[in-house]
DNA sequence: AATGAAAGGCGCGACAC
DNA sequence: GTGTCGCGCCTTTCATT
């Protein structure tokens, strides 16, 4: 799939705002209509654009507290691991979770209304799946959050790195 | 602004996909085109509807590789605190970012296509404002990623807790 | 006062050029 | 890639309880 740098506007556009109308769209990136239409199907069809959804305040719906929490296991097998995904994917307060390389095992981002709450989910997790070490970090104010990747050219391979 | 159990199936179901027509959005929380698309309305000028966006998919992006980087400084200044949020907030490959509670003062989520491109955002970073300590963590696999927030009632104080 | 039904504006989605 | 047409959705208004 190629992408030139007016796709690349395009999904820098949508990302940003997926109200837009084709027509503003399109003047945006120097387009009529119809092939500005045609490069958003292409991109929905090929998976770049995998959703549109709406974004909610995370205050406004009482959950304006982020914690990570480091998770170690001591069992290394399969199933383990096929239970905890399991098991992190239904609690919805539980928003990422990466299998990390290092110390810890796995790191959650768990979005909760303030200690109290993280207790409950945090109970629920331990409940619900055998865990050797839990680690929690609270963070006290959140600097940047962004749904939007970056989308630039494939890195050009010169010879004077 | 009160939020009844239809304001939050709204959200839930906008928040999985906003493309959705507000024929069906109505008709599954069982009411008509008019009343649903006011609530919309209201919560949008509430703010806690904050934004409707396209999600694309990383690894399309060239950037399948998330990092974490635990950042800490020896300069609890607000002059460095501004330029920090600034240079962060400058990085597209800098998606997430918080100030930490504990042993680390920041923790920044990366997104990059690979180590060596790691590379190259560490430099910027380091360039861009002075960091008295960078740790860094890959992640091996991304086993949740969700931009949906919890939508539940707000928590119900009991005396038998 | 809030819901259910109906009509107009308009942006999306397919054709020919 | 550009311009045109029709369909269907969003938005508003009116009638209703």
């Amino acid at each position: 799939m190629s992408m030139d740098i007016i796709d690349r506007k395009l999904l820098e556009l949508l990302q940003a705002d997926a109200t837009m109308p084709i027509a503003e769209l399109a003047q945006r990136v120097n387009l009529s209509q119809t092939p500005c239409w045609k490069r958003l199907q292409r991109l929905k069809e090929a998976g770049v654009i995998r959703a549109q959804v709406a974004l909610c305040d995370a205050r406004k719906l009482g959950v304006g507290t982020t914690v990570f929490v480091a998770v170690r296991t001591n069992q290394h097998t399969e199933t383990w691991a096929a239970a905890f995904t399991q098991a992190v994917r239904d609690i919805p307060e539980v928003v990422e979770v990466y299998r990390m390389s290092g110390e810890t095992d796995y790191l959650l981002r768990v979005v909760v209304s303030d200690i109290d709450d993280y207790d409950r989910i945090y109970k629920q997790l331990i409940t619900a799946v055998p865990l050797y070490d839990v680690s929690s970090s609270f963070a006290m104010e959140q600097i940047k959050y962004s749904t939007a990747l970056p989308v630039r050219p494939a890195v050009t391979v010169t010879n004077n790195g």
